[in-house]
DNA sequence: CAGGATCCTGTTGGATACTG
DNA sequence: CAGTATCCAACAGGATCCTG
């Protein structure tokens, strides 16, 4: 099932790549910031994380959330009232991403400098330091 | 030992998180082929790498592999003949960080479309589909 | 052979203003 | 409150040519 490798194979890497797959998700300046915030399991509402995720604009968190629930990764509940009243949260597949994450935090909080620890991760995450 | 985390935790999240201090150093479009190549174990010449990244430039490949060995990643290893010839190789902290992509990887292969297995990984990798 | 220099372009991310 | 629309800047990545 393995098949052969020629030097062809690596042409098309970045878009086959299962990896590249999994880091695009998680790529770009917020969608990191966002999954780490949700992963409390808390529904978050659109002004709660606007306002702890410092910086951002109402533009690239739309964008990123939409991105994020095109992705599968978060669930968007929208409650029709006045004022009107919108809760992420992490899906199955947002939930199963974690752990690969987490290993990926510890392998960079053993080779980052010491006190860099992860501020915006849940508390697994800084567990690891 | 695990501090609060206030709104203002998130702020600096991009700088601080070792996630994103992962991410980064395989971020870019060749540094995860390379990786994968180097990942055989065996020192793999300059002109080795460019042939089997088909459409890498001199430019991109040369600044690649230098980001990644300024990151501590792969080892460089020229020999003063003529024809000059380079090798590189993964350093111990660049094997260290194959496990923690290949859980990335299985994550990746578990939701990505059935038939687009890892071309460019290492044996590994393929056998995780 | 293993790169470096220069110039160019597309994409990502941001500022500001506006809306159902 | 939870977004859009429009415009703009910065940077990653590429094309082409050059060199010890």
């Amino acid at each position: 099932m393995s098949k052969k490798i020629t030097d062809e194979t690596y042409a098309g890497a970045n878009l086959l790549c299962p990896i590249r797959y999994a880091i695009d998700i998680v790529g770009g300046k917020w969608k990191l910031p966002i999954i780490c915030m949700l992963a409390s399991g808390l529904p978050t509402r659109y002004s709660s994380i606007k306002r702890k995720l410092t910086g951002v604009t109402n533009m690239m968190l739309a964008q990123s959330l939409k991105e994020l629930e095109a992705a599968g990764i978060v669930h968007r509940e929208q409650y029709n009232e006045v004022p009107p009243r919108v809760e992420y949260t992490l899906t199955d597949k947002g939930k199963s991403i974690l752990p690969p994450l987490l290993k990926l935090a510890e392998w960079g909080a053993d080779y980052m400098h010491e006190d860099k620890t992860c501020a915006a991760f849940c508390d697994k995450c800084q567990s690891t330091k």
